[in-house]
DNA sequence: ATAAACCTGACTAAAATAGTCAAGTATCTA
DNA sequence: TAGATACTTGACTATTTTAGTCAGGTTTAT
């Protein structure tokens, strides 16, 4: 059970992004600099970002990426949403191949799993963008 | 952001010989016909089980396997650790090699992921194999 | 014009997963 | 004591997922 550093990167890159307030448009060469992140991945993730109407694209010089809602508004349960990482335990929900398939004597844990997701998606439905920037501000201090 | 199936057999096939509370041993090749999983990957399971003695084994004839604990007293955590499944976010911990170096500039998030792994591991300790055999018998009622 | 920066899709190496397969050993029952 | 049942172990492998790379664009400020 681990997160993809799809994800992980997806909230790195936001972070950096939603330090700046919405003012000037911040390119992904510099992000990818300062985070450590391939340039050519960034821009698979926040094509995904985009798309979702997270960040916003200013292209040509001097252009980059800004943050599309308030840093508040926006959170982690999104991010993840963006850049399809999401919280899988188990398949019995869609697909009746595998899992439980009806039978009394099978998914003997179908109800754990589905605690365990809804369990995590608090957390991430909680946590805001705005939430982890000033963590971070305060430590800094 | 997944649950492996081994993590998943490994709670199922407890679950399952929780229900015979320690009396008869149960065979794996019965828990691999209820459960719908294949015996060689059972055996490969339970040998990790027995190896944190949370299950014992009796050989022969008529023998399996049996709670080597009681149910209240084992928690999804030492199931999830006895199989290696483990709650990844990011590597910064022991090798510094990728993921935060140490700089201030890096590793914005870290305590998130921190917070997160605590918030999934707070759920897995708390829950016991007796929670979950009591739950599935209430539902049968 | 030209350079910076976004944009897109296809491709791929490496790792993890989810098993299978083979060759045992121990113990009960007839 | 033969034979069946069931545990035990280690090696092997196909498939899938991940984590990118690569190549070729397009847009826009200066």
């Amino acid at each position: 059970m681990k997160l993809t550093s799809k994800g992980r990167y997806a909230v790195m890159a936001l972070v950096d992004l939603a330090r700046f307030n919405n003012i000037n448009p911040v390119s992904l060469r510099d992000i990818s600099l300062r985070q450590g992140i391939s340039l050519d991945y960034l821009e698979q993730i926040f094509s995904k970002l985009r798309k979702k109407e997270l960040v916003q694209s200013v292209r040509g010089t001097q252009g980059g990426y800004i943050l599309n809602k308030k840093a508040k508004e926006i959170k982690l349960t999104n991010i993840f949403d963006a850049v399809d990482e999401k919280v899988k335990t188990v398949q019995c929900k869609k697909d009746s191949k595998k899992g439980c398939t009806g039978k009394a004597t099978k998914c003997l844990t179908h109800n754990l799993w589905d605690e365990l997701e809804n369990h995590i998606n608090n957390f991430f439905k909680e946590k805001s963008l705005e939430d982890l920037v000033k963590d971070n501000s305060e430590r800094r201090v």
